[in-house]
RNA sequence: ACGAGUGUAGUGUAGUGGUUAUCACCGGGCGUUGCCAACGCCUGAACCCGGGUUCAAAUCCCGGCACUCGUACCA
């Protein structure tokens, strides 16, 4: 088959099998929008369920969930209306479109707050050229926003709103409750999974760019002084690092993230540790490592919230893709949440201990509330105000300007000069955050992409998805070779006992040639058939098939069930 | 967003103004002692949507939608 059409055969395969199809088909289908059929649908559950546990399973982190539509203000604090709301101008004469700010970024000094009429102002005295014809025809700047915009609320009481453009903010919104829950020690982490959404002006190359897509964010906060450092030596896999090319590194590196860690490649300790967990599951449900890759951002392509970026980019028929973004988030959003929202000063905060308590000495000027009392009567509280932003430097008697415009005279006698010690423990701070932001339609994707197998068996075209038993659809087929002869009730004995076990499914098939049934298992990628004879009636065995190289073993029911329940049917073929 | 191309059963396709719309795989049923897409019979299923030209449109024209490619955009 000609490998330049194999993503036509795969989409193919994915639509006639119900792993991925157009939404909205018999209307036409609206581009961006995709449907997970029957088969696809499992697959992605065991996909984020093995996430969920994934990182869970560190026991520092908590699965959330929150709302899709979001407030305005929320995402104005977090940089997304500033930012998702980017001026377009197309070139009237050769109509190559451009980011209005980009354009005037050498003229301007804030090019991005600028105002649609300031920005046609610039536009329209003809200094700026298309970098395409050099001509200088430009349309109206339009604001262009990638955001789904909404309202909430009927009528008079309406407040804009977004559809999320990522679930990260619903983890912000819930710092007060994680730092309780907790008991207010870091580092700690919460992770949620669903949709997020962007109005793209063209998607395309099928589930990468979609308009409403599927995310998955650890949001991990930590204390900047004290950042969590995993055991990076668990694990000595190679893995393959492309720097920032403005980082003074070579361009490319395969080896252990305990050695890019201990060179300085990857500088951050908790970023390291995120890497290699993010690569850990990938790796798991069955993305071939070699096609995996992290990218480090340079400086001018980073989101607006992050100090450092590195994109986990997976190869397939699209290229290297980006399918994870870990960035180091520091405190941008908390600290934005804290001044929008008017919260209270401490309430996205954590507290730091110091090891030794600071015992701080200070010279402070005390008023003899005695004698201040009886001279300024009704002024007295304002006096007395006004000397705590006094500084004692002997200069008696002082002149004090008070809150209501009136100076009074202060002399020696009305204050105690005396030195106080104060013991400070810790200090409120800003937690930084790290974030790995996974795509997983795009992991999907990939998913099915690397597990598609194109062979020729008996000179046929064959193909099968090498599901491993983590994503596999199903986890077994059950196929009567018969239906008669009461193979096929035992059959349907085994498909009901074997859907009882929880997190097991198993289906059964009867219809057209035994040949058959096992290409359409092969097909969806189930790792296992399980084959009922005549020898079966007899003893109580059955046949079970190895998808990946179409051999048999024979073992009685009981064991197989045994092992349908430890997810270990592959031991079976040990020996 | 602009430009070019494409759109026929579930999938892949044939069809350049008049066909009962081609073929294959596919799905369903029945039969067949039949373990790797076997065979036989029966059966199911399509001209992207809307308008126009014409006696007559899958076919020509216009608009929309979708897909592909190029350019642009892409937290």
């Amino acid at each position: 088959m000609s490998e330049e059409k194999r993503l036509d055969r795969l989409t193919s395969i994915l639509k006639r099998r119900g792993f991925i199809l157009p939404s909205f088909e018999i209307y036409g289908g609206i581009s961006g929008l995709i449907d997970y059929g029957p088969v696809g649908a499992r697959i992605k559950r065991k996909v984020t369920d093995f996430w969920l546990d994934h990182w869970i399973n560190q026991g520092d982190i908590v699965e959330i969930d929150s709302p899709t539509i979001t407030p305005e203000q929320v995402l104005i604090a977090s940089g997304h209306v500033g930012e998702f709301n980017d001026l377009m101008t197309v070139c009237m004469n050769c109509n190559s479109t451009y980011r209005a700010d980009h354009l005037i970024a050498n003229i301007h000094d804030e090019p991005e707050t600028i105002e649609i009429s300031e920005m046609n102002e610039i536009l329209t005295n003809k200094s700026i050229i298309c970098l395409n014809c050099h001509e200088s025809k430009w349309s109206p700047a339009k604001p262009m926003n990638l955001m789904f915009k909404t309202s909430i609320g009927a009528m008079k009481n309406q407040r804009v709103a977004y559809m999320r453009p990522e679930t990260a903010q619903g983890m912000f919104m819930l710092f007060p409750s994680l730092y309780r829950h907790f008991r207010q020690k870091l580092p700690f982490g919460a992770i949620q999974i669903g949709k997020g959404y962007r109005n793209e002006i063209s998607p395309r190359q099928g589930m990468i760019r979609l308009r409403e897509f599927n995310m998955a964010e650890l949001e991990y906060f930590i204390d900047p002084k004290n950042p969590p450092l995993e055991d990076l030596s668990s694990n000595n896999s190679l893995i393959n690092f492309i720097p920032d090319p403005e980082s003074g590194f070579d361009l490319e590196y395969n080896i252990t993230l305990e050695k890019a860690f201990a060179m300085g490649l990857v500088k951050h300790p908790t970023v390291a540790s995120i890497l290699l967990k993010t690569w850990e599951f990938l790796a798991e449900i069955g993305i071939d490592t070699k096609r995996i890759r992290f990218r480090q951002h340079i400086s001018t392509e980073m989101a607006h919230y992050a100090s450092d970026c590195w994109d986990c980019e997976i190869f397939g028929e699209y290229g290297w893709i980006e399918c994870v973004g870990i960035a180091n988030r520091t405190c941008h959003d908390l600290e934005s949440h804290e001044k929008n929202s008017n919260s209270g000063s401490k309430l996205m905060k954590a507290w730091r201990s110091f090891d030794e308590t600071l015992v701080e000495k200070r010279i402070v000027i005390s008023p003899k509330t005695s004698v201040i009392g009886p001279i300024f009567k009704q002024e007295s509280g304002a006096v007395i105000e006004a000397l705590k932003e006094l500084e004692d430097d002997d200069n008696w008697p002082k002149k004090v300007e008070l809150d209501n415009g009136n100076t009074v005279n202060i002399t020696r006698d009305m204050v105690e000069i005396k030195e106080i010690e104060t013991n400070i423990s810790g200090e409120w701070f800003t937690p930084h955050v790290i974030e790995p932001a996974f795509g997983i339609d795009r992991i999907i994707w990939h998913l099915l992409d690397h597990s598609y197998e194109e062979l020729v068996k008996e000179g046929e075209d064959y193909t099968m998805m090498k599901f491993n038993d983590k994503v596999s659809p199903i986890d077994a087929i059950i196929l009567p070779l018969f239906e008669k002869d009461g193979m096929d009730k035992i059959a349907s004995e085994i498909t009901n006992i074997a859907n009882s076990i929880p997190g097991v499914r198993v289906e059964m098939d009867t219809s057209k040639s035994i040949g058959r049934r096992y290409a359409r298992a092969d097909e969806i990628g189930v790792p296992w058939t399980i084959t009922v004879d005549h020898i079966s009636k007899e003893d109580k065995t059955v046949t079970v098939r190895r998808r990946d190289d179409q051999f048999q073993i024979r073992a009685s029911i009981e064991e197989i069930l045994h092992h349908l329940n430890n997810k270990s049917i592959g031991k079976m073929f040990l020996e």
